[in-house]
DNA sequence: ACAAAAGTGTTTTGCTTACACCCATGG
DNA sequence: CCATGGGTGTAAGCAAAACACTTTTGT
């Protein structure tokens, strides 16, 4: 056995005998959904489909097994929920009041992820009683999920300002007023239209495309693409994202 | 029974079905604790004190009871190492990696704590194996102890810049030059004089006391006190801190 | 008198904000 | 030809950054 091995049984060992009286809780993992459509930035919530609690709305959530670590138990759950790989998901908050949930002592560690609703990803919705809602329209949800609703969506509107996660909210192609409407929800203010185009022209990392979106007006509006390459090689070179 | 009451009760059976196959681990709370001390930013560690590995060095931590939430384990932590109270802690971020401990599964919750060394708070620490180290300057610790430390001061690094906690890491009274030489470590980064003091000036939270500091020069420097309540009187009425 | 740290304002620069008109097209 | 949304540039205001000399006092 190798010395660098050994030592970190020392370290386990000795702290195992402390082990043996210390409480076991349940984990789990509740993931909060954002999903941007029609102008308005939307929360993915599940309904309890069983009485009574038909009118009871919650986040998805799932229990960490041993052989997993909280990202893979959140990727689980929102794969289970949408059939989405490849999310983008940042680990939020862990939310420990005593008797947040009734049942049994459940220590829940809250998750965002950010998907793309206007691509075909509604198909894939697995479970019938989920449902969007209008981030200022969430009904009352179970144990502290409201809360969690609200410090998630504090996390987006910081993030948001300062990497460039709203793209994960939009389609590969995109049109300029559809990346401003973003971020007029998420920041929840109107932004002026020349100031927004000209500070995202300055950053510089948009692929502006030939083709025109043309379902929105008679004229037409130019679609864009992130490049996500040119993003990389700039923030190495010290460049910082900042809408 | 209440009606409310009943209804919560009706979602934890439903869900306690499931509870039972469920995974139960360990939860233990990790915290970083700032010290700022000579013109620099520091953390407490432990030095395990049995034998082998007297070399290897550890953040505090201890395993949530089910009698605690997460808050309250580590406030404890913090209590019986340094035997302070009411004192600033923020939750980090939760740490899964399966086998990150290798004694028993456990998911640690790093918090961290801001605290004044230059009160007497020193006396206190209890644990002889206890010491400071230069955050430039950690030791390589167990576990993902220094992956927590990393993050703790990115987010301390974002949050003094929009948030009065610098202050939770001086005493009561403190010259402008340590409040400039506590945000230069922790910004890492060297600030100019005036343009501090005019920023800090333009806050106007601080209260300028009578009182000279008569230990760092001939000429002496004027004391300043944190005036919370004004703070927060600005606050309510939309003003944001911003250093 | 001099060393050592404290204290003090102004100018320049860059960024943020405010703001209004023409364009292209489908109906 | 007109209604609708798309597209474009500049000036003003404000906040951030650069910058150097005088003051105090213990030795």
């Amino acid at each position: 056995m190798k010395l660098g091995t050994a030592s970190q049984n020392e370290d386990a060992n000795t702290k195992l005998q402390y082990y043996q009286k210390e409480d076991q809780v349940l984990l789990s993992v509740d993931c909060i959904i954002f999903g941007f459509d029609e102008k308005e930035l939307k929360v993915l919530l599940v309904k309890r489909n069983f009485e009574p609690e038909m009118g009871k709305w919650s986040l998805i959530g799932g229990f960490l097994k041993k052989s997993e670590n909280l990202d893979e138990v959140a990727i689980r759950v929102l794969n289970a929920l949408t059939g989405l790989k490849d999310i983008y998901m940042e680990q939020l908050y862990s939310y420990s009041r005593i008797d947040r949930d009734p049942g049994q002592r459940t220590i829940s560690v809250a998750y965002y992820a950010l998907i793309d609703l206007n691509a075909k990803n509604f198909d894939k919705i697995k479970i019938d009683s989920a449902k969007w809602f209008e981030i200022n329209k969430v009904p009352q949800l179970i144990f502290d999920h409201n809360e969690m609703i609200e410090k998630a969506i504090l996390r987006l509107r910081r993030k948001a300002l300062v990497k460039p996660i709203g793209f994960e909210l939009l389609p590969e192609k995109f049109t300029m007023r559809e990346l401003q409407s973003l971020y007029e929800s998420i920041l929840d203010k109107k932004l002026d239209k020349r100031n927004f185009i000209n500070k995202v022209n300055l950053l510089d990392i948009l692929d502006k495309l030939d083709e025109k979106d043309m379902t929105s007006s008679r004229k037409g509006s130019f679609l864009y693409r992130f490049n996500e390459e040119k993003y990389k090689r700039k923030s190495d070179e010290g460049f910082d994202f900042k809408i």
